[in-house]
DNA sequence: CACTCTCCCTGAAAGC
DNA sequence: TGCTTTCAGGGAGAGT
């Protein structure tokens, strides 16, 4: 599910725990993609959560006593809340926190993501923070920036789009609108973008986050933000899951890359002329 | 080192 | 209807 505009939507129902002291800790199963450290309750009991904020796909919740509490939402995974006196365990939920008025409940069939605590100084130390390109959304993303990160590159723009450590927070999804919008084909190697074509992907990387935030993000099984309100952005994708129609004339395709679906139209995202 | 592929897990939907 | 197969929004780690 989560990608930067979901994960972002997640945060931003989040702050209602903001200035709460964390009266409670549960832990329901370890056996995430990594186990739950299991001082986690010790640790935070008692202490306030002071920020929240996002690093790439990453939730980072910062306690009074200076430790992080890092959520990841891998495929599946979910952050909601509830008032105490409504909750009810629900399969697969895996942790809860309460606060005197509120619990954040993290639930994840799949268990590909992951809770992770560590002091706030050392958040740079983690291996899968510290490997992050720069935010999708950081001003310092620019044509320069991102060039020097592929110019060496023979693998496809889309594999490149969806890897962390060159841009983070953008998935299969958005990478599919992305592209469809900069009007590159998927199979442009990193190698063999124009600087004009690595400006107009930035563009649309902006845009199409952007959009999809104020839509709330999208919804497609089951993703909701924490109060369960559901995304629109769905209702805007132009290529992602609309193999068989046509857009603009023109008819979508899917082929998989790495092993992921890639939709795209093959009548308007043309390959790159520049040879190397 | 850069790149490619498989695997982790559950559940929904499609296929038979 | 019910059983089997395929696929899913992410990422690590092994293999080439």
């Amino acid at each position: 599910m989560p990608e930067l505009p979901e994960v972002q939507t997640t945060v931003k129902g989040l702050q209602i725990l903001l200035n709460e002291k964390i009266t409670n800790i549960k832990i329901y199963s370890t056996k995430l993609r990594y186990e739950i450290p299991k001082n986690i309750q010790k640790i935070l009991k008692n202490s306030k959560i002071i920020k929240i904020y996002r690093i790439g796909k990453y939730i980072v919740v910062n306690s009074q006593n200076h430790y992080s509490l890092i959520f990841h939402l891998g495929m599946s995974g979910r952050l909601r809340i509830l008032k105490q006196s409504t909750f009810v365990n629900k399969k697969h939920d895996h942790f809860i926190l309460k606060t005197k008025k509120n619990i954040l409940i993290f639930n994840d069939s799949r268990r590909f993501g992951f809770i992770d605590l560590f002091r706030t100084k050392k958040i740079f130390k983690k291996h899968y923070i510290s490997r992050l390109g720069l935010d999708a959304l950081d001003r310092k993303l620019n044509k320069q920036y991102f060039r020097d990160k592929i110019y060496k590159s023979i693998v496809p723009i889309k594999q490149i789009l969806l890897n962390q450590e060159i841009v983070a927070g953008i998935g299969n999804i958005y990478a599919n609108e992305i592209l469809y919008d900069a009007k590159i084909s998927p199979f442009t190697k990193g190698c063999s973008l124009t600087i004009l074509e690595i400006k107009k992907i930035i563009k649309s990387i902006k845009k199409i986050l952007r959009i999809a935030i104020n839509s709330g993000g999208s919804t497609l099984k089951d993703y909701a933000s924490v109060d369960g309100a559901v995304g629109n952005f769905q209702n805007n994708f132009k290529v992602y899951n609309r193999d068989g129609q046509k857009i603009l004339g023109h008819n979508i395709k899917r082929i998989v890359q790495y092993g992921r679906s890639t939709f795209y139209c093959p009548g308007i995202q043309l390959i790159s002329k520049k040879r190397k």
